[in-house]
DNA sequence: GGCGACATGTAACTAGTTACATGATTGA
DNA sequence: TCAATCATGTAACTAGTTACATGTCGCC
């Protein structure tokens, strides 16, 4: 029930089309709620539906090109609501955890690589989001609102922070397993 | 496709049953990869179905209550080659974050309590984890399959790490901003 | 011998993903 | 003017969740 949620938030902030919502979800609100344009566009009808949001009527009859929502009271009454609710936090659900879990019972294979490559995209992830804070978020400009949203990006970054610290340990540690086992075929762990 | 891998791997380490599984789902294995005994039961029957594993035969027809799985060998190649498969990391979908965005649109209603019940939750995981750590992974005791073990284990640390640390600052940021809504309700902002 | 729990499932629903379809617009 | 791309969508599938059903076992 977190998609409707972060649409509302989104057409609060601004009212916007599938598509302009398609590209906010890419950056922005996508860094913590990621959504294909097939999800947004369901979920705007459902919510156009259930009276929550509506089309812009200036944009839709126009005949333009493309057609922006924004919210009605009550979808601003339901996000309030959304706000308050407890939800349990949901728990890691990580494939390259569970990768390295197998490759202690089946071999490590190629997975070191695959390591190396994730740490290569966390540590680009972690540059993109510490470009968007030294831009965004200079220490003048604190408002209420802008806490928030640094709240929520030093988030980020802490998270990516972990990825790569810990991979680069997952790398070192894969690699020196392997060369054990490459040592091992050698028949030179006896000089070891 | 990683649920059926979770499962390979559980049976690699120890043939069990689908109870056995459920038991072990909600620990060790679950701690990242969570699956439910529907899930479960579910992936065992198609796993049998596609040959890559079957009920150990003396428990099976022996009328006993439950029937254990073993993996067979083309379970274990599906493995493997599951093992050196990339895959994207998956990005963050995180409901609080989203919370914390709406909060900055609609206000932080109860978010605050909601906020510090999290901050609970993952200190009380950390601690859990912690203990496992302090029993199962004392320095003495580094085989090949431990590094990995242990590997996984103080990834979850990390993150739990990351997330206490991070609560407390929304916790208190949090605070802070509410305590200034209040200021100004009751019309003592001059004053600040 | 009936009752509660344990164990194993089935069914229905929801959210998310992948693949494809269609009309409008735009630039070669 | 025709292909490419943009914008909006539909359909089908997959994974995960919630609710319910059935059989068996031990015990009071």
């Amino acid at each position: 029930m977190s998609l409707p949620h972060a649409i509302l938030t989104a057409l609060l902030e601004k009212p916007s089309s599938g598509l302009e919502l398609t590209r906010r979800f890419d950056r922005s609100i996508g860094f913590f709620w990621s959504a294909t344009h097939q999800q947004i566009y369901r979920e705007l009808g459902r919510l156009e539906q259930a009276g929550l949001i509506r089309a812009l009527p200036q944009a839709a009859d126009g005949r333009g090109p493309r057609k922006a929502y924004e919210v009605l009271p009550a979808g601003r009454e339901a996000l309030v609501a959304w706000v308050g609710e407890q939800q349990e936090p949901k728990q890691i659900r990580d494939a390259l955890l569970l990768r390295l879990r197998a490759a202690a019972v089946v071999g490590t294979g190629g997975l070191g690589a695959e390591l190396r490559r994730h740490l290569e995209l966390h540590r680009s992830q972690l540059a993109e989001y510490r470009e968007i804070e030294a831009r965004d978020f200079a220490p003048e400009r604190v408002g209420e609102e802008n806490r928030l949203h640094h709240l929520v990006l030093s988030g980020g970054i802490q998270l990516e922070s972990f990825w790569t610290t810990w991979l680069e340990d997952a790398v070192r540690t894969v690699a020196e397993l392997d060369a054990v086992d490459n040592a091992v075929d050698n028949g030179v762990d006896k000089e070891v």
